[in-house]
DNA sequence: GTCTATATTCTGATAGAC
DNA sequence: GTCTATCAGAATATAGAC
């Protein structure tokens, strides 16, 4: 009795979405966005809303469907949840404070420039297993979401996060492992990008795993697509 | 008398989304989607819509504000078009059509493979500008639309454009210009992704303009980012 | 913690006068 | 080609019984 699609539902029907009462001042409780203590009923929701987030878009998900994914009924989830936007929060800041947590480690670390970045890399690709749907989101649903003031905080994620990649572009260049003549914010743009993009079309069960996806870029970003030996400072 | 937000609307406010009645058979003739003539004022609404698209995304985006950037009624939107499907349609299809022929050109050319890849790389980031709204809208709703039907071509249009770039990267490693160690379908995948994703934050003020990124992005996908002489094909 | 029932608002689209 | 007026449906969210 915990599957997908339980019950019988009456009186709710599908169809698609909008932003109506517009989140009003988030607050009480059910409206917190991270912070630990989520039960684990809660936790499950947001999982399930995720996955229809990613493949629908925020705003086509409306809250039948997800309390239908669930079993239950749509004014049900508002004991949980007091809006749509809350459930997208989560969604959102989960990722976000593992990811961050991540790279912190990474950076901890004193090895050079490219391996610190080599490494930076991998985590990034790996997340795009466990985090697939919210990274969906974030990718598809980033513009719509950053208006509201609710979601600042994800302006203030992206910025910590870019000061880190650029910082260790800029410590490879200083060290001489990296070539002077690239932009260090613009490089870290395009990495940044390749990566996160590339969950709209990875798929777990394909020819190579997050790791692959990970050598074949660090590769390609470092040596570069054009043949010839190179007298390069190796990884 | 031309200019946004004219007239004073009546009966007429704001909101936000969802596709309702579900753009029932296409036809008629306001339901066209590419091959020529369309009137001026056609084209005018069409560019007013995308810049909204963008912006909120599609399904935020309601008929009643493109309307309203046009100084007009959202009802008389439907003397033009007979759905909000259509519009976005228009503008996507618009798009690929010059898009496609301009990889074309580049692929008539009989220069190896760096040089038609760097071609279709300016290609890429050219169009940046005058497409940016497209662009942003592909990026964003394209999970959403290529769920109906009607957008089955765009699917088939990305088929298309896959193949010309595959083609070269393939080409390159047969000549011995390309390292044979890296997966052309994920080369290429990662090179669409980073030219298409700029268009979140590339601006047209900036620093750079998009040749200036489109050279960047050569230097760095061929040659990569480690320091290093090396004996490389010149293009 | 879930359901029943419903309020309120907004949505895409239509019909016909001008 | 635009407006007026409106339909019919769907959305988020709420209140209170169980």
């Amino acid at each position: 009795m915990d599957g997908v699609n339980a019950r019988k539902n009456t009186a709710e029907t599908t169809a698609t979405t909008s932003p109506r009462r517009q989140a009003q001042g988030d607050a009480k409780g059910k409206g917190r966005s991270s912070s630990g203590l989520a039960s684990e009923r809660r936790d499950h929701l947001v999982k399930l809303a995720a996955e229809i987030f990613a493949r629908k878009g925020f705003q086509a998900t409306t809250v039948r469907e997800i309390a239908q994914e669930a079993g239950i009924l749509s004014g049900s989830l508002y004991h949980h949840f007091d809006s749509k936007e809350t459930i997208v929060d989560e969604v959102l800041s989960q990722f976000l404070e593992d990811l961050i947590a991540r790279y912190r480690a990474a950076l901890e670390s004193d090895a050079d420039a490219r391996t610190v970045l080599s490494e930076m890399i991998r985590i990034g690709f790996g997340t795009l297993e466990p985090h697939r749907a919210a990274i969906t989101v974030m990718q598809n649903d980033w513009n719509y979401l950053r208006q509201w003031p609710r979601f600042d905080y994800l302006v203030k994620a992206e910025d910590e996060v870019e000061q880190m990649w650029v910082g260790q572009i800029k410590r490879g260049q200083a060290d001489g492992l990296f070539r002077e003549d690239v932009d260090p914010k613009l490089t870290y743009r395009m990495i940044r990008d390749t990566i996160w993009v590339a969950v709209r079309w990875f798929r777990p069960g394909g020819r190579l795993n997050t790791d692959g996806l990970a050598e074949h870029y660090i590769t390609m970003l470092f040596d570069g697509l054009a043949k010839g030996e190179r007298t390069t400072h190796k990884a």
